[in-house]
DNA sequence: TCGTAAGCGAGACGGTACGTCGAGTCTTGCT
DNA sequence: AGCAAGACTCGACGTACCGTCTCGCTTACGA
């Protein structure tokens, strides 16, 4: 998290209760209006609190919203003792996190940012990479099971699967459905091995 | 293009050179600033010419920009007689577009528009398809020269080959460098041609 | 009238049908929005005619508007045998003319123009000295009946009578009726008497 | 006045200074460039405010110019114990005010905004009766002297004194000098009396 | 138990940009 | 040349949203 400052031990104590409020309402006005169409007044209005109360705890609007996002509940690991069924899984839940419904503008939106403001994107980093860790659970229990080469470059193979998803997204718009993900999940996971064999 | 309203022959025609002159002013500024940092005034200014007179021809900011990547040339297709290669290229080119410099963000800032405005995504979806080309000319010869499968969904194909380095470049923030582009587009033909010995 | 420029007598001679038209469009957009809601596009519009027609003849707007306004009809010189009667008569016909309806901010538009134009004052002033001639005919007879000294100061007497009216209509805002009118004038009367006597 | 809202006691109160400040800026500005001269931005510079703490204030430019206006300091009620007097001196007043100087287009382009916005003409409404009371209580002073009679209807016998200099100024444009005013404010005194005697 | 240092709601404020409007000029093709 | 149509410049308008500041009040810790 990224409060401003941290709470003095003198004075009133800073309500616990009003941080989640103004979390939660980002997090619903986000997903209603994305990040372009997110007003702070419309956030304290929602949470019930007001603007300085905001901004003596976020310093900006982005940071606000990246904290926001940390928030967001990490993937949970799936194991059905199977690579493929596993990673689709997973690659499945991505796309419902921000994929499929109106959270889809948020990431564009703080990638963006991340370009011009080198703060923030260390800022929103670690809760990016928190997201992919469970494909580094499954992928390793892929390589114990010998699903998978030992040689595996695990950030390079995650990208290879998330990739193709986010693409659709992001950047076409086209739709991503169970068998789409499937397929090129199955794909990577070949490409994956084939080269491991050849090197 | 996407001026206002197609231009009838009669009154005083609307010039060419202006709407030039706007959509060049855009791109430079673009580039300099990013999508966040560009101000309507300043591409009026650059431009010599009056905002009304923008606003005659495009009804916001965004679609100005949008119309301005649109006109970004086309990727030129690579020959070299060896697939992998020509990808790459290809890959590295894209990048070089929009993925490395300062044109970073609107790429993002567009995808995070396009998810509230369906108008405008309209309007992007043709220009996107037009960088895609040059890829599916390659993979088509690497079909023809057997190094791939004639059964290749080739759409599927260019997400695999892209995916990964949007990924970083959208998301994690990570370098992509040569060799990470040689890595995946290695391990993603490899991938394509292993599924289509299993089917 | 205040055309830009003598028609030339080369090439094609101005229509002298498209003049009426402006101004009878003018005149009437001036009653319904007044001055400050009066638009050249609307004019042009309404009369059939393109704005740099109108531009040809007319170097701005307020010498259009004062143009059209000098085209109103001069008030006919009543003659019921008395003073009075004849100047309550007169003072009712310049209030139906500017005063009572919605060309009643014509006048005050012109006022404040002239202020700051000091051309536009010379034009305008013919105008309104024609409209009060009418009072100088009735003053004069009334003189020549005896029923109003020689040594008046018509100029003085016609402020007095007028006055009165047009601080209602243009300052105060309150009503006019016959009978106020009556008792300005009966006023005014008595006291251009009296004072005439006494010096 | 007329804040857009009274302010209420919750929140930060509007600061006194800011309103003060924007109203002497308008007044120094009307003055200097006249009605239509005057620039909401330019306002806000010499006030060393922003624009929109002022659209927070009053709805529009003309509201602002008005309460600028109604601000003016009410006219002294002379007292030399002379009627004739008082009054030259309470029209000499008011040409100052708003006649002779560059104050003079502010009058009539609100009386132009008058006839279209009658919300508008509520609120200047005030402003002016009050310019209008000491010339009440110099009347009133004159009954009681025996130098008018009792009968006296004061709103007529102010238009009377102070329509002939209105017109002039407003109308015609003729210029107004202390003769001037002395004639026709003894011309208004003789009428007013004289009718008096006879009914 | 009370003072004091903060928290807090409400909303004013400066700043910066937006998109729009209207006046008056310019350009094209036609008459 | 005149003219219709409409593009264009210029300059201003009124609005939106951000992030900060200022009130008056409330809350909790510590002397």
């Amino acid at each position: 998290m990224s409060s401003r400052s941290d709470t003095p031990s003198i004075g009133r104590p800073r309500s616990e209760e009003t941080s989640r409020a103004i979390l939660e309402a980002t997090l619903r006005l986000l997903a209603r209006h994305g990040f372009a169409g997110l007003r702070v007044d419309q956030i304290a209005e929602v949470a019930g609190v007001s603007k300085p109360t905001i901004y003596r705890r976020w310093p900006s609007k982005i940071h606000l919203a990246a904290d926001a996002l940390s928030g967001l509940p990490d993937l949970s690991t799936p194991d059905h003792g199977d690579l493929e069924s596993d990673l689709v899984e997973l690659v499945t839940s991505l796309l419902d996190l921000f994929g499929k419904a109106p959270l889809a503008d948020i990431l564009p939106a703080l990638a963006a940012e991340r370009a011009q403001n080198p703060e923030l994107s260390a800022l929103i980093g670690p809760a990016i990479r928190d997201k992919r860790k469970p494909f580094f659970s499954v992928l390793r229990r892929g390589i114990e099971r010998g699903e998978l080469p030992s040689t595996l470059n695990l950030d390079v193979a995650v990208d290879l699967l998330v990739g193709p998803m986010l693409t659709r997204v992001l950047v076409t718009g086209d739709v991503v459905d169970e068998r789409y993900v499937r397929t090129t999940v199955r794909i990577s996971i070949a490409g994956l091995i084939a080269i491991a064999e050849l090197s």
